[in-house]
DNA sequence: TGTACATCAGTGAACGCGCGTTCACTGATGTAC
DNA sequence: TGTACATCAGTGAACGCGCGTTCACTGATGTAC
């Protein structure tokens, strides 16, 4: 590792506002190498921004922002994962299927983030955080649905099956990264058991 | 609150190591009163203890033998309750119900032990925590076993379903306290179908 | 085209705080004689 | 029965550290005249 890092080049006029994405996208580096939400100081996020503490308060007002800042981006960029991932498949259990795939691959590549999502003590008070999350649980519902009627699942209460189906996702999620010395079977297999008796849908 | 709260007696002589069992309580005190545990510290353990802080170097050489001490404690805490809940109970079927309401009923009431147990970033090192954690899981295995013996599951892969329960319980342990404001079903009955479903129950 | 000035994106030094840990000590109590 | 002493369970003061936050500042750059 060399000392000679490039030192940071000031953002022009006009363009300060650029550090703000700067800082939320180094406090996400901390929380992910680090593993832990109090790993992500203040002094530590502006260090792996490349600018001083002091920096930071032009965008936000205090370390609370900056952490509901990452939050806020990683709830976003969820819904997305999952939301993208459903898109354009027709059969509408390849669709829940591919859903709840990437639902557990988000948590497996960035399980300090997802844990800061799903497992706080306290839940965030971002704004737009249940809503997105409440959103992502409606497609579920929606999809399980759509399985029954081309009857394909045996569900007899779509809402309760997707409570279900989100508990066991959050297990697959939450525990391999947690042990990783269990010998757990392969994700995809364990991803389809899971769906498959969650959602009642006819093996094949 | 008053500020005339009972001055601690310390201990008699030779009964020192007593010490070390109420500095273990007052830990778990802080850890479920916070709910996170970095705000387990060895100054705040100490004062929860009624004791300075150096005293406690008499019995733990770090911090760190604190948690781990915790750790220990809480996990053969939690195997006991699961195994106990299992005890006595000649039906199968039941059997199982009765240890996978004793396992989410330990989470709901001590969320924060439970997260350290299982949702931590780095498994810990404590030496036992894994053998018991496995025994319960072996638990689980032999119960399904027992239950398909019995003609109540229809389990062709005891040991693999017994991991889809597990993930499925973890969800049921620790989704609710991090999202108290959704409309969870009832307990009983999300532990219901989420055992039947995993366990491949032949459903009454 | 030149110059004074306002603006902006940061810097550097300093603060008080709680932390983990070390060290020398104190004072009650059991034991040896 | 009395006294000296060792032992034991702690205490109190101090250390260096990283933290969040405040404050006065700097120096480059665009703008007005």
């Amino acid at each position: 590792m060399s000392n000679v890092e490039a030192a940071r080049l000031r953002n022009p006029r006009g363009e300060g506002s650029r550090l703000r994405a700067e800082v939320v996208r180094a406090a996400r580096r901390v929380l992910e190498v680090s593993g832990v939400e109090d790993a992500v100081t203040l002094r530590a996020t502006a260090r792996e921004a490349g600018v001083t503490a002091p920096a930071l308060y032009g965008h936000f007002a205090n370390r609370g922002e900056i952490i509901e800042a990452v939050i806020s981006e990683a709830f976003a960029e969820f819904a997305a994962a999952v939301t993208d991932a459903m898109r354009g498949i027709a059969d509408p259990v390849e669709r829940l299927r591919a859903g709840c795939g990437a639902y557990v691959r988000y948590a497996h590549e960035q399980p300090a983030t997802y844990r800061i999502l799903f497992t706080r003590h306290q839940p965030s008070a971002v704004p737009r955080a249940a809503a997105q999350a409440a959103e992502v649980f409606q497609l579920l519902v929606d999809t399980i649905e759509e399985c029954v009627a081309a009857g394909r699942s045996a569900s007899r209460d779509p809402a309760a099956d997707a409570v279900v189906l989100w508990m066991a996702l959050h297990g697959l999620a939450a525990l391999p990264p947690s042990h990783p010395r269990f010998p757990w079977p392969e994700d995809h297999v364990l991803l389809d058991q899971v769906v498959n008796r969650s959602a009642l849908l006819n093996e094949g």
